[in-house]
DNA sequence: GTCTATAAATAGATAGAC
DNA sequence: GTCTATCTATTTATAGAC
């Protein structure tokens, strides 16, 4: 085990009271957590510096170092919490009494609500892959496992029923979350300022992403 | 314009005679330029010093700033080397005389062959994008412009044909590309030791992958 | 828990000899 | 074209007061 109680990013407990806008107590540790999220997704590990973070939290350097071990520390944590709940989420999806078809719709909108919810993640994933994945130790890599693994049953289910043709589950993997991935990097280059009108920045909703992959998985498993 | 002469990545000329296994001339700046993209793809800007990159590419530091202008520059080269050779080959195939499904067969062929030849494209776009595009100038964004519009150029005349569905551009292209950015970062990941045997890092050949997102396009784009 | 000041290490960049 | 030595700025991390 490597993780700790991790905060949940989305739930920030109420202010108590306090000075202006000073983060308190656990608020702290949670502000810190996001700020950093953000910027590693946004920069990279080595792109973003400990007083970023500490500025973008409305936060002391030195309380940083007071939350969390060190830099790496507090970036191994991020990922953890991120691959934990993804692993979490899509474990469930695959254990419900539902047809193979449904399943792979399903994990596929837990999949893009889970981007949401943390903006963060395909980003920071991507470049973590990028890098040979080097922050990942074995705990953590197991739940990269669990969520393919998730997606491998599904695929397995509606293979053995008849439902879907036979397919190598990487390929599969790749084409499902590939392009909400790419589109979450696309999302982040086409934000920046002047580039609203370029036609490869359009905006997407992402229900529209969403009913589209999932199309595009029932049909790359469609018999034929 | 920003791109100078840069030099052909593929292509290193041969050694005069030399030293061991100095490299001269011309090559010494192809060197650095292959060692900083291989960099840059793997570990970010900010990830990679200077200094690393002369020591991968066997070259004194100082020579560095002989050849290129700064770390940055040197960064930009790249990229702009990367976008333009995608944009003039992809271009060309949107070009050419053939019905509109076998240009984007052609299309997915030529961007997986792209980046098996320069291995660092897919992840260094990856993360520029992550990272909104900052270090990409008005020219560079042109070219990937180009890329996109060679593709929607495809996508516009098999629907104007009645070969293909309508379907939002930027879609179709996420994925597309997606997949095939996505599992050039789990090779990185999977390329790491001890990591083989995990079954999402399965290796892949690129032939199956380009004739999988070929049958993945068409079905996409089938009409019904 | 929070802040200031600072130690210690690292990295980008250049001067100048050869 | 190539190398050594070095200057400077930045950055991680901590000590210690409050």
């Amino acid at each position: 085990m490597t993780a700790r109680k991790s905060p949940k990013p989305a739930t920030r407990a109420p202010r108590k009271r306090g000075g202006p806008r000073r983060a308190d107590a656990g608020d702290t540790r949670a502000a810190v957590f996001l700020a950093a999220a953000d910027a590693f997704s946004r920069r990279g590990f080595d792109g973003v510096g400990v007083d970023d973070i500490a500025r973008a939290a409305g936060v002391n350097k030195a309380m940083l170092y007071y939350h969390f071990k060190d830099k790496r520390g507090l970036y191994r944590e991020i990922v953890v919490d991120m691959l934990t709940a993804a692993g979490a989420r899509v474990s469930a999806i695959a254990s419900e009494p539902l047809p193979p078809d449904q399943k792979l719709s399903q994990f596929i909108a837990e999949f893009v609500r889970l981007a949401d919810a943390r903006p963060y993640f395909p980003t920071l994933m991507l470049r973590e892959m990028a890098e040979g994945a080097l922050h990942l130790d074995a705990d953590t890599l197991a739940q990269m496992r669990t969520v393919f693994l998730a997606f491998g049953r599904i695929l397995d289910e509606g293979q053995r029923s008849g439902a879907f043709r036979p397919l190598h589950p990487v390929l599969a993997y790749m084409t499902v979350l590939g392009p909400v991935m790419l589109n979450a990097a696309r999302e982040r280059a086409g934000a920046q300022p002047g580039r609203a009108q370029l036609p490869m920045f359009a905006q997407v909703p992402h229900g529209e992403l969403i009913r589209h992959m999932q199309h595009v998985a029932l049909q790359m498993l469609k018999k034929d």
